[in-house]
RNA sequence: CGGAGUGUGGUGUAACGGCUAACAUUCCUGUUUUGGGAACAGGCGACUCCGGGUUCGAAUCCCGGCACUCCGACCA
């Protein structure tokens, strides 16, 4: 893309009001724009990076034989009040409005209810199961006090995986699969080296349920990881019998401020027989389905990123989040050659499925180093008349800061 | 929800109760520049968050809202 297409702009200074790292930079580099407490816009550069982490979690979830739909986000308070949680003292998050004709309806949180409703009329025998949903879809909750940037948010896109199955035993390898599957996706995205597969409490149908916390000074949680095995336990639940559980030493246990990511948990038939989901067993028996749940925000994930890795010059993004492969930039003034041979280079990678942001606007150099540093994009290639001259292009590395000089066809190979 | 703080051009700041609300940046015009946010000149851009009050006079003081930020509680 050309930047001098681009309509967003880079700025020097971030709104006064935002203090977190991740909504100052991503703000000043034009990826994102707040609306309001806890609700930001995606512009272009963000909406990029936050697609990018979709696809990379939509690949796994497929993967997983994890079949995408999209629910609603109006929902039906009759659905909700068969488990017991359209009341606001029991989830206290709701945003709740009316329709015309009074009747109460509320924007989604979560979609355990719906979605077992629905499943209720495909699931009817053993035969039926197991399946597996998912939806990429944009969350809701009234929480008093949304902080961080995008990491705590009023309005947020959520995946929601659940998963259906007949035994115990059933779900539990394919709880399994899904952590498996997740932490991939923590080091596809570049945090793996940073997440902890963490015990947390399990709530009403398991003893424990797992989150995935990425070591964060931004984060909320404190978790205690054990070094070797990569493994932590939440404070929440510290105690010796989780220690004994897990055999884990306390001596060995790390203190680490930690934001979680990710989420999976069991939710046995707390649903399924709140809504009467059940399915004939071979003998003709009826059982109540065994469930699960299993979820990441990608925009949480997407300020994680960025607290993790920016420095003072700006965001840095890992590979397969940046919005761009490569940043290229032309330092051709007035020179028609130079930019030329720039338009030509722009080409050439577009051909070789090399997506670029080319800034080709009329500034100085300064000014376009400094926007480089501040968008982050892995990769920074300059030409100029020098560079012309060598018949090199100029590759710098953001988050090394390395320069090295390299051919047209090398630069192709190497970001392919 | 409890506590603290802050609201002034798009953005960041300044202004003792007293001239036409100042400066920087962004943006527009022009000239000169062109490898780390260039220089000069000119210009656009504000009901000082909203509503009351005090006063000859309010961005400034008082009251009430609202918004935002931070700390805490909460976080299925």
């Amino acid at each position: 893309m050309r930047q001098s297409q681009l309509f967003t702009k880079t700025r020097k200074d971030a709104p006064k009001d935002e203090v977190s790292k991740n909504a100052e930079l991503l703000i000043r580099a034009g990826y994102i724009h707040k609306e309001m407490a806890g609700v930001y816009s995606f512009l272009p550069l963000g909406l990029r990076v936050l697609n990018n982490i979709v696809e990379i979690i939509r690949e796994e979830m497929n993967a997983l034989g994890g079949q995408e739909i999209s629910m609603t986000a109006l929902q039906n308070k009759e659905v909700w009040e068969k488990s017991g949680r359209w009341s606001d003292d029991v989830l206290d998050v709701w945003f709740k409005t009316e329709l015309k004709n009074k009747t109460e309806i509320g924007l989604g949180t979560t979609h355990e209810e719906p979605l077992t409703a629905i499943m209720q009329g495909f699931i009817k025998s053993y035969r039926d199961l197991p399946k597996y949903a998912y939806q990429f879809q944009t969350k809701f909750r009234n929480e008093t006090r949304a902080k961080s940037g995008i990491m705590r948010a009023r309005e947020f896109l959520m995946k929601d995986l659940y998963s259906f199955s007949r035994t115990q035993e059933q779900h539990d390898e394919f709880y399994q699969k899904a952590k498996e599957s997740y932490i991939r996706i923590f080091k596809t995205v570049g945090l793996g080296e940073k997440t902890f597969f963490t015990y947390a409490s399990g709530g009403s149908f398991s003893k424990y349920s797992h989150e995935f916390q990425t070591e964060c000074f931004a984060g909320e949680d404190l978790v205690y990881v054990d070094e070797k095995s990569k493994v932590a336990i939440n404070k929440e639940v510290l105690n010796e019998e989780v220690l004994k559980d897990v055999g884990f030493s306390r001596n060995d246990l790390v203190e680490k401020k930690t934001v979680e990511v990710g989420n999976i948990f069991n939710l046995g038939t707390r649903f399924s027989e709140a809504f009467g989901l059940n399915f004939l067993d071979e003998n003709g028996e009826k059982r109540p389905v065994i469930m699960g749940s299993y979820g990441i925000g990608p925009g949480r994930l997407m300020g994680t990123i960025v607290e993790v890795f920016a420095d003072d010059k700006g965001l840095v993004w890992p590979k397969n989040v940046a919005p761009f492969k490569l940043h290229l930039i032309s330092l051709a003034g007035e020179d028609e050659k130079v930019r030329g041979e720039a338009d030509a280079l722009y080409e050439k990678l577009a051909i070789a499925g090399i997506e670029s942001l080319y800034d080709d606007r009329d500034a100085r150099a300064g000014e376009k180093f400094a926007d480089a540093d501040l968008i982050g994009i892995p990769w920074r290639a300059v030409i100029s008349a020098k560079t012309i001259e060598k018949g090199i292009i100029e590759l710098k590395n953001r988050a090394t800061g390395e320069v090295s000089e390299i051919t047209t066809d090398d630069l192709i190979k190497k970001l392919k």
